[in-house]
DNA sequence: TATGTTGCTATGTTTGTACATATAAACCAG
DNA sequence: CTGGTTTATATGTACAAACATAGCAACATA
């Protein structure tokens, strides 16, 4: 991406500004809380008015990724995952609109007969071996996620793909499935002996819990996922508004 | 609410534009399609600017409450509620839709001075007490949460009222505050010899911990709040739909 | 010392203006 | 009647210019 803006180029202005923030904003020193520059510069340096400048900070800080603060400045705002566009990123993508690259420390996949609380949510017979993919992630100091996915048969996975891209984008380019639906189920648990050892914390431990039921288009079952988040490492967070 | 817009009130008039909005779009009209007035005739109609008018638009534009298509206009952006309508059901209530009822093991009320974090969000001075409420609840056999909530002096709470009553019923009846917004926040944390105490659980052990952040009509703030819930006992869901 | 007061600087709000773009509808030529 | 062209109308993008407000800091006063 190049971080200049073009004045001939087709794509708005302030979506072009609002790309190049995304991406400046990854640099460590503004990750780490220093202040963007004032408005009035930034507008000068792009070469750009102060309001077109102002519509993409604007996005930003709705998206909670910006903290404005008068007299102060602007500034990342660091953690705390919003469920705005959550819910509706992988993980990986939402770590990414933050800056934050994704590291697998594990990556593991099986075929496995599913359990009956399984075959049940797939609605398939249970003498046919489903793919399990595990997935032990963090940043790079340490892995603080553990996931385990069972994908429906209906997908046609083959254990090759390739994992290391968005899983949602994964599937939807190379097998034309696309998640529209998920439900969750969000609670706190005790880490058994596995999970702890996998996050590195003491067995019973706190971590949070996180079941995902995903359905595709056609409301069809196609992703089990559960997931384990280190405790601090992991908040949620939910948005809502009173429609009656 | 009135349906005009006061060019002297303290209040901006792009947020005084979107209240007005928000009560306008309920009108059954709108609500089945009607188009709304134009950008230019509706800023005339105001009597302000088409850029506040838009302002306005927009906020509600990036909720999904409305959706612009070049030439066409501007209407209601029908139903799909994603997980933003649902979550609103006060404690109480979530356990009676659940047929469980609700036992106060505690119930304390105490006036105390607001740290720093609290007296940001509030946004007032931290020289002046505001009511702390803490309640131990649970079900016939045993406690299960620990809510400790804060409340924004402006609602002018004696600490007579009558806590027994689900509290927002009690807030909109009797102090005329109504809750609109929440913003919550879902981590998992380990217990401290407090919580642990009132629990009765070890210390260390899981618990799921809820910040609630409540807002009433006007997006003040009116309540911070802190659930502390024995881990197990409670699970939080979330269904979201891919709205793209 | 404590307490105003004032000014600086950042974001916040608002207006007026202009041109671009998408598209439905009216129009016109073959 | 058919197919392209124009026009009217809506949102979309962009700039410039003010003034408001919050909060910090430096200075001045009691």
């Amino acid at each position: 991406m190049k971080l200049s803006i073009d004045h001939k180029s087709a794509v708005p202005l302030h979506i072009q500004a609002e790309n190049l923030l995304r991406e400046l904003i990854k640099d460590p020193e503004y990750q780490s809380g220093k202040l963007l520059p004032n408005e009035v510069d930034l507008a000068k340096i792009l070469a750009i008015s102060r309001t077109t400048l102002r519509q993409a900070i604007n996005k930003l800080v709705y998206e909670e990724l910006l903290i404005r603060k008068k007299r102060l400045g602007t500034k990342v705002a660091h953690p705390k995952m919003s469920s705005k566009s959550m819910n509706w990123l992988s993980f990986t993508q939402e770590m990414q609109a933050r800056g934050i690259p994704i590291k697998n420390y594990e990556l593991h996949v099986s075929w496995v007969y599913p359990d009956e609380f399984i075959a049940n949510f797939f609605d398939i017979k249970a003498d046919k071996k489903i793919m399990k993919l595990e997935r032990l992630r963090g940043n790079a100091e340490e892995a603080f996620v553990y996931f385990v996915s069972y994908f429906h048969p209906r997908i046609g996975l083959t254990g090759d793909e390739d994992f290391k891209k968005p899983l949602y984008e994964m599937l939807e380019v190379d097998h034309s499935v696309v998640a529209n639906l998920s439900k969750e189920e969000i609670s706190a648990k005790a880490a058994d002996k596995l999970i702890a050892g996998k996050l590195e914390i003491d067995p019973g431990s706190p971590v949070l819990f996180r079941k995902r039921f995903v359905f595709d288009q056609g409301d069809r079952p196609m992703e089990y996922n559960l997931g384990y988040y280190k405790a601090e490492s992991f908040i949620y967070t939910v948005e809502s508004r009173r429609t009656s």
